[in-house]
RNA sequence: GAAGGUAUAGCUCAGCUGGUAGAGCACCUGCUUGACGUGCAGGGGGUCAUAGGUUCGAGUCCUAUUAUCUUCACCA
């Protein structure tokens, strides 16, 4: 005990002197060891273009309280930082930099935007991680990865290469999705759909032979221009005379079979389809069966291509004006009717999906989901809560084939090469490609792997997989993955496909799921609303902690929370009244005592009763972090330590101080002893004011590596804690009744005390002074006090003589309304042990309790009667 | 279309394997209480969405309904 506290908690100046500290005694450092049981934590890794956002500080404030309980229970803890490139968002974020210097990637060339790229993530990308830092992350920097690292690269190349030997990935012209701004693919699992007021247009098909016409219905009449075929059901009758016809295409001449296809659904429309395999998928599907051929009509920023003179150039919406326009002129438009329908868009930049037939690469899912299916299914890996398997298997056993492949530079490039003079293609990890067959210099492909090739392998590539190392062998599997369900399907699924493809293990024992936090309205936080909530801003006002214990107590796993300031407000006003619960202790000790955290020997009873019930706490906190049930742990640290230790332990210290001598010490020692044992329990969820606290009472060596607390028998005391709680009950009593009466603190009255347990009352004497307001305070089995109030509890009557405020109508109502309430006790009581059902079939011990519980409803009834008898 | 979440005090939410409803904030009333007004003490406020069912007993389990949110799929 060295230094004085200041009235306030000033998170500024204690937080980065604390991390610092940290650091510099290697606290976060992880080290294999055989004797102790590995536990290990993978960061969800941000996106260098992030920002940190209340997302990322609800993620990273569980991890932390994970981690740092875990490393305060013996366990040799990992938990292992990085980043991840974000191909698409960062791409896109550099191109828009440079667009605003007028500079295009072609301008620059590969090699040129990839230096950009790099000097771009060299300046920007650890922006993220000191923020991470912010928040009081206990991560292993040593250990700090990036995807597109050396080893994280290593890794990469390895799998798309073992994948590809193994038939696993292949390379073909498949529909896909395709982003006309950020001009590339992107996977099913990338596109969002949502819904939009469209049109849905009828149009008119000529037959060629001049029979007549088909009319059908589209909501996309751009499209009209690579139309292959027309489609009917097979089985619909009204249209069976004209399969095998051909109809003449509006507006282009071309002329176009009448195909059967069980597709189509005759209910539908005019169940009659135009097919266009080049945009759209389920056409696509019908022209492989027919053998259609697949015109692409569109350029890579969806305008309609020079083969189509008229609309060259036009944008898609635009063309599809003018096309409907032309419909119309033309005769081919029979009407037009109001739809809604959902569109594809692109979940980076919002805009709409164009179905386009490209040469893509592709993973062949359905056998990779087996095994992956399977671990979840057995058990051996478990999500909490458990409903979000649901979403996992829903996903994972209709699994389409996932494209991998991005037409954008910054990436993991594929490890593909060609021979442009033979058309040899070779998957190897050897860059410099030579072609087999003719011995010339091979072109690599050009394209990048999705960002989510390498972040499934992030589990074992940061380990340094495919070498065997020593982390690897130590800290894979992981045990805790914590994350969001918005990435289940892009992020989870994939880890333990990977997982059990390459380490035949799976990737981590739980995945612990979060939900979002929402802003106070409950809507999503967003950077179109403007409703976002810096926690940057939050720390620099209230402090990393405040915001830390917020997100913590609000949340229960899989469910959103919403951000209020007052939640973050009543932290703050927590993380001070732990504060000054301190200053008061450190006040109240004797300079030269010696701050052992020892219990002394000879405890009073409310010691006992403390002792006993922070026993309990730590029990059931370190129970409910096994359970991850982390914001039912912090709302019972904040009940003990407000209430129990700072508005009553704290509060029956203080005539104990005042009266000096043994009572003090044992008093001052008991207080040490607890807060040392509450700092070590707040830990990981306050970690920054436990440790300034720690530092400042005990020093020497870090809270955040003490032992967290566990239950021990020999600090249970059952009987005393219920004693104890005879007294508290009195002095509340009491209290209330002042209270009733108006009757300030300050007016002091005497006490007298009827009970048969007098032992335990004399105990209290000195807190019925204090804490209710007793000038004196007699204790005996039968007290006889006319004009008196009076107040009852279980096992005692109270007696406060004040005769000059006593209105004895008042009291007696009072009384009766007291009586009324033990009557309905007794009633319900009753009536549930007359009940032969509930006799029969209730447990034994509820049966006990009941029967114990009337009979004290009982003699409080005949104490509330006696005192009755008084004023009558 | 399929699956799932949520519905509890004015607000935000707890409530474990069923046993007479809890917290924080807000509100009201007192308090210059030797740590803290970012505080202390006391108080009011809920037919636990609706209707059934199981049970001796249901906020808790089951079924249906309503409201609301989410994920997946999707018919041109």
């Amino acid at each position: 005990m060295k230094k004085e506290l200041g009235k306030l908690y000033e998170p500024k100046e204690v937080e980065d002197k604390i991390y610092k500290y940290w650091l510099e005694n290697d606290c976060f450092k992880a080290c294999p060891d055989p004797e102790k049981k590995p536990y290990t934590i993978v960061i969800p890794p941000p996106n260098i273009t992030g920002q940190l956002h209340m997302g990322h500080a609800l993620d990273n404030t569980l991890q932390d309280i994970l981690i740092r309980y875990k490393r305060m229970s013996g366990y040799a803890t990992l938990w292992l930082p990085g980043t991840d490139h974000a191909s698409i968002a960062t791409e896109a974020k550099i191109v828009e930099a440079m667009r605003k210097e007028g500079i295009t990637k072609d301008d620059l060339g590969r090699d040129g935007f990839l230096e950009r790229a790099w000097a771009w993530k060299e300046q920007y990308g650890g922006r993220i991680i000191s923020q991470l830092k912010k928040m009081g992350s206990s991560c292993d920097w040593s250990r700090e990865r990036f995807t597109m690292d050396e080893g994280c690269s290593k890794a990469v190349k390895e799998v798309f290469c073992k994948y590809y030997e193994k038939g696993l990935i292949y390379r073909g012209e498949r529909i896909i999705n395709w982003c006309p701004h950020c001009l590339t693919s992107i996977s099913n699992a990338e596109v969002e759909y949502e819904d939009q007021a469209g049109h849905f247009w009828h149009l008119r098909y000529p037959l060629t032979d001049g029979s007549g016409w088909l009319e059908l219905a589209t909501t996309r009449p751009e499209t009209l221009l690579g139309d292959t075929a027309v489609a009917v059901n097979p089985k619909d009758e009204r249209y069976k005379a004209f399969i095998g016809k051909t109809v003449t295409l509006p507006l282009v001449g071309r002329e176009i079979p009448v195909v059967a296809d069980p597709y189509v659904d005759m209910e539908f429309g005019t169940g009659v389809v135009k097919i266009t395999p080049a945009h759209d998928p389920n056409d696509f599907e019908v022209g492989l069966r027919h053998n259609l051929p697949v015109i692409n009509v569109m350029t890579d920023d969806a305008k309609i291509t020079e083969d189509y003179p008229k609309y060259a150039g036009l944008d898609r919406f635009e063309a599809r004006k003018a096309i409907v326009r032309d419909l119309e002129e033309g005769g081919f438009l029979v009407k037009i009717e109001e739809h809604s329908h959902n569109v594809g868009t692109c979940y980076r930049c919002g805009t709409t999906i164009e179905p386009r037939v490209s040469l893509q690469w592709f993973v062949k899912m359905a056998d990779l989901a087996k095994p992956a299916i399977e671990a979840v299914r057995s058990g051996d890996i478990k999500f909490v809560p458990e409903r979000f398997e649901k979403n996992y298997f829903n996903w994972m056993e209709d699994i389409r084939d996932w494209c991998i492949s991005r037409q954008l530079w910054w990436g993991h490039r594929i490890p593909a090469f060609y021979c442009d003079d033979c058309g040899e293609m070779v998957v190897t990890k050897d860059e410099s490609a030579v072609c087999p067959k003719c011995g010339k210099q091979m072109r690599q492909d050009p394209d990048t792997l999705d960002t989510w090739f390498s972040s499934a392998l992030w589990p074992f590539s940061t380990l340094g997989w495919p070498d065997k190392t020593e982390d690897l062998d130590y800290f894979y599997p992981t045990s805790t993955l914590v994350t969001g369900y918005d990435i289940i399907t892009f992020w989870v699924s994939r880890m333990i496909v990977a997982g059990m493809e390459h380490m035949h293990e799976k990737p981590f024992d739980t995945v612990l799921i979060h939900g979002l936090v929402r802003d106070s309205q409950g809507r999503k936080m967003s950077k179109s609303l403007g409703n976002g909530i810096d926690p940057l801003e939050i720390i620099d006002q209230y402090g990393a902690d405040a915001l830390r214990f917020m997100l913590a107590s609000g949340n229960s796993p899989g469910n959103d929370m919403r951000y209020s300031d007052e939640k973050v407000k009543s932290s703050r006003n927590f993380a001070n009244k732990l504060w000054n619960a301190t200053r008061f202790i450190m006040m109240n000790l004797p300079n030269d005592m010696e701050i052992t955290g020892e219990l002394p020997d000879a405890l009073a009873l409310e010691d006992k009763w403390l002792v006993s019930k922070l026993n309990t706490l730590a029990k059931e906190v370190g129970d409910n972090l096994d359970k991850f049930e982390l914001g039912v742990a912090v709302s019972k640290l904040y009940d003990f330590i407000w209430d129990v230790y700072c508005d009553w332990y704290i509060e029956l210290t203080k005539p104990r101080i005042l009266a000096g001598g043994e009572t003090a010490k044992t008093a001052q020692q008991v207080l040490v002893w607890a807060i040392l044992r509450i700092l070590k329990l707040l830990h990981p969820f306050m970690p920054f004011i436990t440790e300034e606290i720690w530092q400042a009472l005990k020093g020497e060596t870090p809270l955040m590596l003490e032992k967290f607390p566990v239950y021990e028998d020999s600090l249970s005391y059952t009987s005393e804690e219920s004693d104890f709680e005879k007294i508290i009950t009195a002095i509340k009593a009491i209290r209330n009744r002042r209270a009733e009466m108006n009757v300030p603190p300050s007016k002091k009255a005497e006490l007298f005390i009827e009970t048969l347990e007098s032992d335990v009352f004399n105990k209290g004497i000195m807190f019925f002074e204090r804490l209710a307001s007793a000038s004196s305070v007699e204790i005996s089995e039968s007290v006889d006090i006319p004009d008196a109030c009076t107040v009852v509890t279980d096992c005692a009557r109270l007696f406060i003589p004040m005769s000059e405020i006593i209105d004895k109508d008042k009291e007696l109502a009072r009384l009766n309304k007291e009586k009324a309430s033990v009557l309905k006790d007794i009633e319900i009581i009753s009536k549930k042990l007359g009940n032969e059902g509930f006799l029969a079939k209730a447990p034994e011990q509820l049966i006990e309790s009941e029967k114990l519980k009337l009979e004290r409803a009982n003699e409080k009834l005949a104490k509330i009667e006696q005192s009755m008898l008084a004023f009558m």
